[in-house]
DNA sequence: TTGAAAGCGCTAACAG
DNA sequence: CTGTTAGCGCTTTCAA
């Protein structure tokens, strides 16, 4: 299929007489150019229907105004609103976003990083893949001095603005509300333990027991991959433990969920057997039955900040000096494991 | 922020001493080139870090590899879907994608259509806003021969190809099943009325009627813009009617899951007293309780026929004869409906 | 088997 | 106020 001929600047200069700098010159509204040549051109210009090509202009320029962006997966609610943020703010400052998934696979996360450099993007944002342990590819960029900043799923090794949740402190409050409620035998599950918000989120618990004078010996971490399949196997084996857990924190919506499946198929009573929380506020969070307790953590405004900072590196707007951004996150107790009523 | 200089053929070949053109041949792994040539230049390439410019390519061979998306939004997990396999199939065929999403308003659409095209995307995938109900701006598109298809949210007016689901049918199979477990006062709950799958999912819902004897007039139908306030309140409206359903079907399971909560909320049972069934199947609705009737709509296989057909419309591989594909539904009985207990 | 040259569509000195 | 010129990085005839 070939496309249409799209009309250059050429020919609107070849139609009005004119110069093709004039032509650009009037479609850029310079200043320096008389009034009447400018309108005859923009006029003429609408006339037939001119488009910007704006791939030419970036090879002139070397500017592509475009950013990519990388994420493990399209379909996570979470990572789609920050796309969502990513791409309005984009947008509003003239960029326009090259979006690829790396399918939570670090040959793929390679592989973006490579195609999205090849197109000129002017920037990217990116959050790492599950199997992403090595940092050769990001200290790569770094190295070739391509602007780059890391969002959610950040490593420290390489030091570039980082745009995260108080991923710590989020799970203390989540844990601390558990323990509130009266539990004292909390299991937290997490995903792989080398990703940095297995990590971080397991700080926050360990410091909640703490607090309650419970110690790391006497903590209960549950490891899975966050696939269904290994969720719903490991919560099966908890259930078997001889010290059953009174109360469960898990690292993301989507396993508490799947653990709250097992859970109530297994005719065990939410909260009063075992109370449970999560962490990210997905949409189905609010709807299940129990209403699931969770961390909120605002993925668009994550996409905005993100974006806004690394635009305002490109600007020249802010230094190149790396920033952590780190924004609030907030408990909402819901059913899930509100054992003391409120009237 | 300056990027770093990136590598170019010219420098290669002035530090091996060939001409440009023969670095390209090389690196394209041209035929006609002495294997040492092509050795020493592919090689001097790899250690001087050389990264290909997509964007001196595409304004060269006027090809971009890109395709443009425009969605309503990217946050709702039907469109993420889309999205996803719509980027995994341009991935593997060599084309990166660069997406938009219209927030549902009609100016947001035209005026990402402008960029991307400026932007010169070889090819667009669009899936039309609630709002948008003129379509000059796609008219355009078709005149001026930049090819494009639609998806989902498609209009008949443009002959262009479209993939879409088989709403009628789907509509029917939900209240056919309604209509199975005794119910007789079905409720269809449908978005803006001029939205192309209002229309068909209307039309499976009359079908089912009336091969159960139940005519148009006795059809009862209520409009919502699709927000949760206003789904909430029609609701609401619909309980005080006089004649109150015993079933509703929703046209998306968004709003099932409104309706649903409202009933809830003012113990209403489900299904006994209300039953409910909805379309797309989202990630809540097998979750919620009861679980949620719907009707499965493959998001992700509908991004891969959208993208496969309009990469090879693009490669000649077919023609540009529009094409409509019809993708099945399947019915998912689930507990909002199910009246009759299967032992 | 390789090089020279032209040009994709645009911008930006520089000159007038 | 406007035109000329050179060139962004690459591909592709044409010629050697």
């Amino acid at each position: 299929m070939k496309k249409g001929h799209q009309v250059t600047m050429k020919e609107i200069a070849k139609k009005l007489g004119v110069s093709v700098s004039t032509v650009s010159r009037a479609l850029k509204d310079s200043p320096e150019l008389h009034p009447d040549t400018k309108k005859r051109i923009v006029e003429m210009a609408k006339s037939m229907n001119y488009q910007y090509n704006l791939l030419a202009q970036s090879l002139r320029i070397s500017k592509s105004k475009v950013l990519g962006v990388i994420v493990p997966e399209l379909t996570s609610h979470f990572f789609s609103s920050n796309i969502s943020g990513i791409q309005d703010t984009a947008y509003k400052r003239g960029y326009n976003i090259m979006i690829c998934q790396s399918n939570e696979s670090y040959e793929q996360e390679k592989a973006n990083i490579k195609t999205l450099v090849s197109s000129q993007v002017d920037g990217l944002l990116i959050s790492l893949s599950r199997e992403t342990k090595n940092y050769d590819h990001l200290r790569e960029l770094y190295d070739r001095e391509i602007p780059f900043i890391m969002f959610d799923r950040v490593t420290e090794e390489i030091p570039v603005s980082k745009v995260t949740v108080d991923d710590a402190h989020g799970a203390y409050m989540a844990v601390h509300h558990l323990l509130e409620q009266g539990c004292r035998k909390i299991a937290y599950f997490s995903g792989p333990e080398d990703l940095y918000i297995s990590k971080k989120r397991k700080e926050g618990y360990l410091q909640a027991l703490k607090e309650f004078g419970i110690s790391e010996s006497e903590s209960k971490v549950y490891i899975t991959d966050l696939t269904t399949e290994m969720n719903r196997s490991v919560t099966m084996k908890m259930l078997e433990d001889k010290d059953r857990p009174d109360a469960i924190f898990a690292m993301i919506d989507p396993l508490a969920i799947d653990i709250m499946m097992v859970l109530k198929e297994k005719g065990i009573k939410i909260p009063e057997e075992i109370a449970l929380a999560g962490f990210t506020n997905n949409p189905t969070s609010a709807v299940i039955e129990p209403s699931l307790t969770t961390v909120s953590q605002p993925g668009y405004e994550m996409g905005q900040i993100a974006a806004n900072h690394l635009l305002d590196q490109l600007d020249d707007i802010v230094s190149d000096e790396p920033q952590s951004f780190v924004l609030h996150t907030t408990l909402i107790p819901r059913n899930s494991s509100k054992k003391i009523k409120s009237k």
